[in-house]
DNA sequence: TTGAAAGCGATACCAC
DNA sequence: GTGGTATCGCTTTCAA
């Protein structure tokens, strides 16, 4: 198999006694060509291993059929990466990707280029761009839109931006997330995350509309910023209980990796979980009804997501334009809150 | 930026009167090219947001400098690719070969055609295959074996096989895992997993070492069958305490995500942990230690693992031959198993 | 140290 | 329905 030259689609026309021409509509399943040839092509092909260079028909049709997946992490390289909700994102993107018969090529942050329509586009790597995650600046993915590629963000899809942003209606997760808790008595509701970032600040509008709504206090000294991890969200509660004792009945985090931290801390000290206080996480990991108590959550549908994302991206590739996509939340109620 | 004709390698050679060879040697930094010359043509393609059309290049070395991983995902679908160990190390990956100047094109074995070698090698979409996971069959990777593309299997390094394996030490592993949980006085050891699987069956045989090593009960009761997802392993304990009552004291289960499944089955029976019963996982994934009690665990070092699959890939990229790699595991003790 | 030109392997326009 | 041929954009040998 490797002693031979490569065969090339000229080498199989030849075998098939065709032109290139009709072999390559052939194996492109064009119907100008006579069903039987292609059939008799194909099989060919088969038997003797042929696959077409993609990247000739790359340069010569100036397509790729490749999409670009840009992890857009904070900052911490180890402990973002591994966030399970975004792999999640991933592993989907690629089944629907493939399903649409394009290939997923991965990237992050740290790694590639500055300017990424420039690399990725320009370069002919990829056809369009999905960045996951809008991080805490958004000058890297506002380039990409002003090149004019094509390009989805999985964000914030309320924030009014240039190009076009699925997310999960953020707002409302947190907002039926605090309800929650209120409807379970609880009153002095603590809000876990940082609110600087894009996401994270629409879920702290959520969960103040639902305190106040309620007549709560919202005194600022609920609102505790921490990185979105759950070390972070272990390390803040278990200081903020040191310094100021168990002020607090529940907490509205902004994921299910910082509730689980927070989990950790309550339960090490003996904190009961829900009566004592309660806690509601977001993003519905694999691994939230694994805890104990199990995780009471707002679940983001990461599959219709990453449909509706590649969606908007195949609108673009096709020239039309795509259009920002909330997607619906739900509350998961499991036992890391008092129900009713 | 779109109205006019892309610029190309001939464009901006034009643009800096150098002819298009030097253009290419200036850009990819070609020593033979006057250190001036070079920088003044990198400068003008930052200027002009030039990039090298990659397509092109690559239809013209016959080389991508993409390497396709591969999730072999044993059957279902969801569970698997949700798996946070797996997904780690497609993260790890990631990083390594981004290091190397390499692109990671992601893909699972339940969308690529069935013969991978030809798929991504031939059509020249990737220079070399890693493999995550071996699965139940190994004929899709001997395929690509034979074919003699350069390929990196992540599974079972101790399998006598025709292509390079890197994993971990899973005799040894589970050999520890059950070597500590009689240490800590248990008798009878369920081992909870699934043998038919490669790496499975040599955490079975170190599981079997240990017990033997120790005149323990091995019959074949205490090894319990079931699918490497948390969701298995909680139906398989659950129905097993049901139809047998608890006749075992430790478990050694063969991923963290078994392993947490069985915890929660156990505390929903209010079994004590880890008095009435001790738990050892496997992978150390970054939940482990946030569960309660945190979780006994073998560390697979997924770093270490990736750096060795990128570096064994590369070899064989440059026409070397590869050799399988065992990397080493290590004993993580926490609170789900008695100490000592 | 630089330039001219051949050619990588497909596709698609135009002819027949 | 099928075939001839120019062409996509770059790299690299050979010549200067």
């Amino acid at each position: 198999m490797t002693n031979e030259n490569k065969l090339t689609l000229a080498g199989l026309a030849k075998l098939a006694s065709v032109s290139t021409s009709t072999a390559s509509r052939a194996l492109n399943d064009n119907p100008l060509i006579k069903k039987e040839t292609r059939e008799r092509l194909q099989a060919l092909a088969k038997e003797h291993n042929f696959s077409l260079n993609r990247a000739a028909s790359r340069l010569r049709t100036k397509k790729t059929n490749v999409i670009a997946v840009i992890l857009n992490l904070t900052d911490s390289t180890d402990q973002s990466i591994s966030d399970p909700f975004l792999l999640k994102v991933v592993g989907d993107l690629n089944q629907v990707l493939n399903k649409n018969g394009y290939e997923l090529l991965l990237s992050n942050s740290l790694m590639a280029s500055e300017d990424w329509a420039n690399y990725f586009i320009s370069s002919s790597r990829a056809d369009g761009i999905i960045v996951i995650g809008q991080g805490k600046s958004t000058s890297n993915i506002e380039q990409v839109a002003a090149s004019g590629a094509p390009l989805v963000v999985w964000g914030d899809p309320n924030a009014s931006s240039s190009y076009a942003v699925v997310g999960s209606n953020n707002e409302l997760g947190s907002y039926l997330a605090a309800k929650h808790l209120i409807e379970g008595q609880c009153k002095n509701i603590l809000f876990l995350g940082d609110p600087e970032h894009a996401e994270m600040n629409e879920r702290h509008k959520g969960y103040r509309r639902a305190l106040i709504e309620h007549n709560l206090n919202t005194s600022s000294e609920l609102t505790l910023s921490c990185d979105i991890t759950s070390k972070a969200a272990y390390d803040t509660i278990s200081s903020v209980i040191l310094d100021k004792g168990l002020f607090f009945d529940g907490i509205v985090a902004t994921s299910d990796m910082v509730a689980l931290g927070a989990l950790k801390a309550l339960k090490e000290r003996y904190i009961g979980i829900p009566n004592d206080v309660s806690i509601v996480g977001f993003d519905d990991i694999a691994m939230a009804e694994l805890f104990h108590p199990s995780l009471t959550t707002i679940k983001q549908n990461t599959k219709l997501a990453s449909q509706v994302m590649v969606e908007q991206l195949i609108k673009q590739l096709e020239g039309q334009k795509a259009t920002s996509v909330v997607i619906d939340v739900e509350l998961i109620t499991r036992r890391s809150s008092r129900s009713n």
